[in-house]
DNA sequence: CTCTGTGCAAAGCGTTTGCAAACGA
DNA sequence: TCGTTTGCAAACGCTTTGCACAGAG
């Protein structure tokens, strides 16, 4: 709990209890949408505001310690900014798991093909996980 | 004209002029998003109405004649369906351009590091096109 | 003590829906 | 002619804003 404080502070975050939470619930579930997260939170702070969420989730966006997902065919998910990675999204449970992609080879075909300047990548990979498969 | 009405056919959309200059407009603008189909339209139907747009536009993605495109950071863009293809997205004057890339590098590091079957791949690219860097 | 965050209610905005009239096949 | 589409207005749902009070530093 108190790590999440001063992961907090680095971002030049107030220390609330309530973005302690969102930070906890986002570090154990991985990928949330604004409603998900309102309803873990909602266990915790039977009073909490949407809009406390809002205001919280959009303060880290910008702060850029947390980063929005936009998922085809889905809602929007939050996640604790990391190592770049991929992202895989079931089409059947809707479950999305990280992955380290090396992509290296993309980046060199755009490249060889263009004259685009790549800063970065997105990539979502849609199909079946190991469950529903 | 008549290409794109043939176009409507094949997909089970019948031909109005409406949908007609929609399909003109994404041919010729490439992606665009709900406003900017909107503002084009008017210039052809005065009194063309946003929900007719929203209407067709939704049905073309159904048919899986349009796709939907998350860009981060920015509005949702539509385009025809075409083969495979990447996004590069400027980050300075926000244009969009295809990229025909080959992701099977992407694909085959996926299926060696974990038992997710992929479907379909999801690549944005953002960065600074030739004209702005 | 001062400034920021919270919760509530209201406002805002993009998108969808219901319906009568117009249109396509 | 019959079923679908259009345009309008209203409804809807998600997100943001304003404000008084509470809480962090």
């Amino acid at each position: 709990m108190l790590s999440y404080a001063n992961l907090l502070k680095e971002y030049d975050l107030k220390v609330t209890p309530q973005r302690v939470a969102i930070v906890d619930e986002l570090y154990k579930n991985g990928h949330m949408n604004i409603d998900e997260l309102y309803r873990k939170l909602l266990e915790r702070f039977p009073s909490i505001s949407l809009a406390t969420i809002y205001k919280n989730v959009n303060a880290m966006v910008e702060k850029i310690f947390l980063s929005e997902v936009k998922i085809p065919n889905a809602k929007t998910v939050y996640e604790l900014i990391k190592t770049e990675h991929a992202h895989l999204v079931c089409n059947e449970c809707g479950f999305i798991e990280d992955i380290v992609l090396d992509s290296s080879d993309i980046v060199e075909q755009v490249s060889k093909t263009s004259k685009f300047k790549v800063d970065s990548t997105e990539i979502i990979l849609s199909g079946l996980c190991h469950k529903c498969k």
